[in-house]
DNA sequence: ATAATCACCTGCTCGC
DNA sequence: TGCGAGCAGGTGATTA
């Protein structure tokens, strides 16, 4: 379940639950995640107060005073906040227990996400040492974009996706947002002009607030219940709509495969 | 350096 | 009803 979206619900749903509360026990039933869950993580985390529950990119970092544990929800992964007791069902990877009397329990069927480490020293590790800005702050602009794209062959839409240019977009609002600035997402990066990447980059930025925003209002869903927030589906005007007919023009919608990614657009809006 | 492909997994849907 | 094929929201590693 993981756009950048999902991830920040995520992390607003479960941080009342967390911060300030002492980590009991870190029960690890599956090691064997993206990558494997370090050996020492429950000594390193026991009896420690969870300081604060941030975000960067899709990461969910858990901050310690001598550290932080770094989440990622892969493509299937979901956290949510339980009662201690409740019995772990399959895919159910990790419990952190608390002294609340409830647990931060990880589920992920298909094991992409991961639980790491890293020490005091904020960004070291290797995952997030080289990510670009996050799209939301003011560090992600259209003149970025604008920039970093000179000369470069690749679609638009693939190089939205790299986080080494801006975080956090992934396949769906990477085509929500091409539709949204009417770009192509087969059009070459190198080829588009400052005034479109100005606007492009508006309009990610547009269309991740409003999927937060309305992910909001089922935070509710991280306590007991099933945990999964939902994608919002009925906003999206492009993703997995192929075949259908754009919702400004009345055309069919165009679905090709961009780095094998699902890719939908409107012809005659976007060129 | 850049671009394209592969790989890690399970679960679900589709067509035969 | 069963079974293989193909696909899924991520992203680092590997290959050209």
């Amino acid at each position: 379940m993981p756009e950048l979206p999902e991830v920040e619900t995520t992390r607003r749903g479960i941080e009342p639950h967390l911060q300030g509360r002492t980590i009991k026990k870190l029960v690890v039933r599956q090691p064997s995640l993206r990558w494997p869950v370090p050996d020492n993580l429950p000594r390193l985390m026991k009896g420690k107060v969870i300081q604060s529950v941030e975000r960067r990119a899709k990461y969910i970092l858990l901050k310690l005073s001598n550290g932080s544990a770094i989440l990622h929800l892969g493509m299937s992964g979901s956290l949510r906040i339980i009662e201690a007791d409740e019995p772990p069902m399959a895919h159910d990877h990790v419990d952190m227990m608390l002294d609340s009397g409830q647990a931060l329990r990880f589920t992920d069927p298909r094991r992409f996400g991961c639980l790491l480490w890293q020490g005091v020293k904020e960004d070291t590790h290797k995952l997030l040492a080289s990510l670009g800005p996050e799209p939301l702050s003011d560090q992600f602009d259209g003149e970025r974009l604008f920039q970093l794209s000179r000369g470069r062959k690749s679609a638009v839409k693939t190089f939205i996706m790299d986080n080494k240019n801006v975080v956090g977009v992934g396949n769906i609002y990477a085509n929500e947002a091409l539709f949204a600035a009417g770009i192509r997402p087969d059009r070459a990066a190198g080829k588009i002009s400052k005034q479109r990447y100005l606007l492009l980059a508006d309009e990610i930025k547009i269309v991740l607030a409003k999927a937060i925003e309305q992910g909001g209002t089922t935070l509710r869903d991280f306590v007991g219940g099933d945990g999964k927030p939902g994608y919002f589906k009925q906003q999206l005007k492009v993703y997995g709509r192929g075949e259908e007919l754009c919702l400004v023009c009345k055309g069919e919608l165009t679905e090709i495969r961009l780095g094998q990614r699902s890719t939908v657009y409107c012809r005659r809006c976007q060129r």
